[in-house]
DNA sequence: ATTCTATTGTATCAATTCGTGACAATAATA
DNA sequence: TATTATTGTCACGAATTGATACAATAGAAT
């Protein structure tokens, strides 16, 4: 997200209200911005270094939005953020910028603008995350389609882990995990032969 | 920690204050309640639902403790815990009540008294945090002494994991991750062979 | 000193898993 | 009908793991 008027990045991310679930305010947060809803949230770090905040920033962007900083004094505090990720498909999804920012959109995670306060740091813990136990964790995404051939899976993985996997280990190591099902063949690709779908099996 | 005059169980815990970092305040809470300093805590999980916090039980423990509940109203008021644990030997600790509890002590896991609010959860979700991936986290614990023998480290393993190990396929699997340095044995067991003390690698 | 006993460090071997290459079975296309 | 790219699976050696065996102790008991 960029804030009106400055080149000021930064995650997208709210307030909890005082009698709001956590959880639930995690989810409104994601449904303004993208629509989405009964998307599997992962919470992973609370980040609360008392000097992670810096008043200056947020004071230029309220003035650039026509509010007067004493005012919003509340925002200017020291604040302790709770990070969550999830996992989707990005061309499902148009983000919208809220009342603040002018832009809200997808950056390829090496190639993200400069970030304001600790959000480079959240980024990497998100990843580093994410990168444990994936098998257990993609299951729970919606990266995926609800059916998927092996090769998407396994395009899934190369892009989350960064590297590239062998083919027939990979679908070897996926069908003895047993966290898939198999379904009909999909019949639209090219002059070869036609992969099966998978779906993951729903969780014990 | 049981509070006074009332068989209100809970986790030790605290506030973080206005300008103080998160882990500071964990730190300080650690070495009020333990007297340890220099204790690698690992933060696993962030508690914030919003009905977690029942004013009841504070209010009683409030009153048992002579303070008037309208003075402390902040106390009933609803709040997110960020948890944490540390992995220490709970021999070296004798852990201190604070004012307004009668007693805090160990528990064996499996033999807690009954918690408030969400605590139990709360412990449920340390062990089943610690127990993904191990193998890196018990070195940066503080549970075994400096210098340790393979059997106390399996000890360590069985007691976390709650199974019993297969010694030889144990101390291969753990010579072959490359955390441990071997150092001189130690003679003062019994009628056999001494085993070769260990410590764990400093990290890279 | 010598024998005995329990524990420890390794070796061994089978069972299992993994990396790698090969190959037959397709779907669409030419 | 031949061609082509991709997919599912097999096969085989390499590496890892489970399980048993055994020699090397350190101290205690004779």
């Amino acid at each position: 997200m960029e804030y009106h008027n400055t080149s000021v990045f930064a995650l997208p991310g709210g307030f909890v209200q005082k009698n709001e679930h956590l959880n639930d305010a995690v989810r409104r947060g994601l449904k303004e911005r993208t629509g989405l809803d009964n998307i599997h949230l992962e919470q992973f770090y609370t980040f609360g270094d008392a000097d992670r905040n810096n008043a200056e920033p947020m004071r230029t962007i309220l003035l650039n939005n026509g509010l007067a900083p004493e005012k919003y004094a509340w925002m200017l505090e020291r604040f302790i953020s709770v990070a969550y990720y999830a996992l989707i498909n990005y061309k499902d999804v148009v983000p919208q910028p809220d009342a603040l920012s002018d832009s809200c959109r997808w950056y390829p995670v090496n190639a993200l603008p400069p970030l304001m306060m600790d959000h480079t740091r959240i980024v990497e813990k998100a990843l580093q995350t994410l990168r444990d136990n994936l098998d257990r964790k993609l299951a729970r995404g919606n990266m995926l389609p609800p059916k998927f051939t092996m090769k998407e899976l396994q395009q899934a993985y190369e892009a989350i882990l960064d590297t590239k996997l062998l083919r027939t280990t990979f679908q070897r190591r996926m069908l003895s995990l047993n966290l898939l099902e198999r379904h009909e063949k999909q019949f639209l690709g090219g002059a070869h032969k036609a992969p099966y779908l998978y779906s993951f099996k729903v969780e014990k």
